[in-house]
DNA sequence: TGTACATCAGTGAACGCGCGTTCACTGATGTAC
DNA sequence: TGTACATCAGTGAACGCGCGTTCACTGATGTAC
């Protein structure tokens, strides 16, 4: 071979990595292929040696940024990776880094809406809803109700979208102080 | 003058009408401004004597989306229009019909992500925020904490936007259900 | 009442630009003999 | 060890398209005299 054996597989990476933080800064809409492609060093001509369209790409860059996110909140003792906590989640997901740096967090926030009215709901959506709520489910938003991972996930899902959007730093601080403080998860059954 | 006097200012407003159910739905990158003025039974270039930019134009859209929005919340009793109960702003919100219809309602979940992510939080986001939480400032959703309407708006909009992207119709009835049953608007005080 | 002129909402062709995608190609390297 | 060939990741020019914006214009109407 010509590179080193895994050396288009590297490069394929390379492509989902910089794309899925594109895609979550920008979005799918704002991000073009012909700057990301140029951001690696590459031509946007090898793209399609990679990938069959934009659309495929849009794919395999949601399921490596929900892989990345559930890890990062994954704490691993001795190398183990544990189950995250509901607080340490919580706590990630509402804070101000995650709010000030799309690139490198939750997908849903940013790529919900626009998947939402491209009218190309996805299954990987779901799955990423799925697996966020299983994480929360322990959450006590409400004191009797239903699905409580849901609930939760979309008081933050909310929380950060309103908190990007709005212009008075303050209020935006405000927002997520709000949501953390209401989502207490809950105490071991009394 | 060459129409009836108030000729230029309706057609004004019939653009804003379009524009603010186009960017709902297809959201503002998705909305051109050639298909926009040609449902319209007018040409592109005369966009120009109406708006100075496409921006201008947004921003109008925008407050006139918000007004609607809140007009359409509004019980009126005898015309005299009264302010809306909680219960009824929560239900309207997280109806199915919403959900379906983006172009009729609330502009925060389409727009706020979109808004968020072009660097231009904007002064009307601020403004909707603040009063859309003010009606629902009376709402219960944890037992005791601070801004229950910041609360219960995140809630509301992180539920719609979700509902939105995920493809499998029951797990999007269920967010809205799940979210629906945990806003509680408070009770008289006991 | 009748004519000349000013107004200006709307027309439609044109602009430069970035987009996703295609495709004939290059050239470094591994393999076969 | 040395040569001929096959492979294929990446190149770069080109495509058609829709975008936001500009601009010289049209033509129906109100106003002035």
């Amino acid at each position: 071979m010509r590179y080193s054996s895994n050396h288009k597989a590297e490069t394929r990476q390379r492509i989902i990595g910089e794309a899925s933080r594109r895609f979550r800064k920008d979005g799918i809409e704002g991000t073009g292929l012909v700057p990301l492609m140029k951001a690696l060093g590459l031509t946007h001509g090898g793209f399609y040696a990679h990938f069959e369209s934009k659309d495929a790409l849009v794919q395999a860059s949601l399921e490596a940024a929900v892989q990345q996110t559930l890890e990062r909140w994954q704490p691993s003792a001795d190398g183990v990776p544990a189950k995250p906590s509901p607080r340490a989640v919580i706590d990630h997901y509402l804070s101000a880094e995650h709010r000030d740096e799309p690139g490198e967090g939750c997908p849903l926030p940013t790529l919900a809406a626009e998947l939402g009215l491209r009218g190309q709901p996805s299954a990987t959506a779901d799955a990423m809803v799925a697996r966020v709520t299983a994480l929360l489910a322990d959450c006590r938003l409400v004191p009797a109700a239903g699905d409580q991972g849901i609930i939760a996930l979309a008081a933050m899902v909310g929380a950060l979208t309103l908190a990007r959007a709005v212009s008075d730093r303050t209020a935006s601080d405000a927002i997520l102080a709000a949501v953390r403080a209401a989502l207490q998860p809950a105490a071991p059954e009394a």
